[in-house]
DNA sequence: GAAAAAACATGATAATTATCAGTTTTTACA
DNA sequence: TGTAAAAACTGATAATTATCATGTTTTTTC
């Protein structure tokens, strides 16, 4: 038997933080924990969800594809978050594909157990409603910046939010390591430039590398750039 | 005494419609009808909202200045639109500033009855939840558009757009007749950059011009444009 | 109805970013 | 542990987009 949702301390950070006792011994008498290996997908966009997937450990990526058949990183999920809501919620396919970065261990949530909460316990959906409504502001901050930063900008800003929420080593180097590959479709930028940028900033000062790990050097240069100073 | 949320059309498209009798006449009871004239601003990014705005007529665009200074617009509203319903329900400063595109009416509802009801109805707060669970796929697809798409894709995304939910007039004009520095917001381009797409999609056929007012001509090709054809 | 302001438009040029064509380095694993 | 595959990197060049400068048209205002 596995360990209980009751004692799971990452339910504190997301809205199953909301259920009642009864309701969170249901909630954890069905769930079914999963590893995932890094790079294994947890789901692919246009998929029916048949749950949501709270994240015990672990980074996935939420991307999507783009006609022109690049892939586009959406979001990076923390700790604790939950993943698939917003097509339960809907019930519509998900929008987007999840995989996993590093190793991760989920909770699948089967949707029924979601859907009649939501129906019966109103604190349930005013919390999934903040979070979804905290979503929705970080995607139009991200279609701004999309927009109307240049790629290097993002970058900078990119590497401020990786030291920020998950954190750097002992050595000072960012905790999450992602491929160029991942960089470039965060930042959405070709591959190619997107390393070049790296060297530069490299030569620059403001970020150390060793093989794939990356370090902040001069966080407040690069908060300045992305601000656009 | 203006008309009553009881008869009022527009509430089919909106999450007003999971109301209960009683819960719809308390809004009516308390809504204060608005006219806003083009141009004019119904509330500005960084605002507490002291309540919600729905659209009888009119459309606004929903922008956020970026740290360049530069007005991104994230967002068009439809008729029947509730806007601020994200800041209310996170009970946070609007990230949004909306604008009257041409002249409006909109009915301004306390927040108080919004959070009351999100309190004790669950079809409403679930409607709700629909409603910006939809917002933020479409947030997600927009963010996808803005990273991997030219401008020229944009643009002729937009006039599809615009098509389609605004329709065109007997002359076949679109209805909805923005400024050409408000399409250059939407697609995130310089104002200079959109009017030589502007001339240049005229010169090939694809739409036609009359002062302001831009018509669709080639649906099909913009529509294969967008998409990378 | 004229003056002022705003919006629209175009040319020349510069900056940014993508693409193509490779080489080198790292990683995976038989 | 050697080797194939993947990822990282570099250079040359082309395409896209922004910026600046300036002129024209349209709209607003008194």
């Amino acid at each position: 038997m596995e360990s209980k949702c009751e004692n799971c301390i990452v339910r504190q950070f997301n809205s199953l933080r909301a259920l009642s006792k009864e309701e969170l011994k249901k909630v954890s008498d069905s769930k079914i924990s999963k590893k995932i290996k890094k790079g294994d997908s947890l789901f692919v966009e246009g998929q029916k969800l048949d749950g949501v997937y709270c994240v015990r450990d672990g980074v996935s990526k939420l991307s999507k594809l783009s006609s022109n058949g690049k892939e586009q990183i959406v979001k990076l999920t923390n700790k604790g978050e939950v993943m698939g809501q917003r097509s339960v919620v809907a019930e519509d396919f998900t929008n987007l594909s999840a995989t996993a970065i590093n190793d991760m261990e989920v909770c699948f949530i089967p949707k029924e157990i979601i859907s009649n909460t939501l129906n019966t316990n109103p604190n349930f959906s005013l919390e999934v409603l903040r979070h979804m409504a905290h979503d929705l502001k970080e995607a139009d901050d991200v279609i701004v910046n999309m927009s109307q930063k240049t790629v290097k900008q993002r970058l900078a800003e990119a590497f401020v939010y990786l030291k920020k929420n998950y954190g750097e080593d002992e050595d000072g180097f960012l905790v999450l390591t992602l491929s160029r590959d991942d960089y470039a479709n965060i930042v959405g930028a070709a591959t190619e430039s997107l390393i070049r940028m790296i060297s530069e900033f490299k030569k620059k000062g403001l970020i150390k590398t060793s093989g794939k790990k990356i370090g902040v050097v001069e966080e407040q240069t690069l908060q300045e750039m992305a601000d656009g100073f």
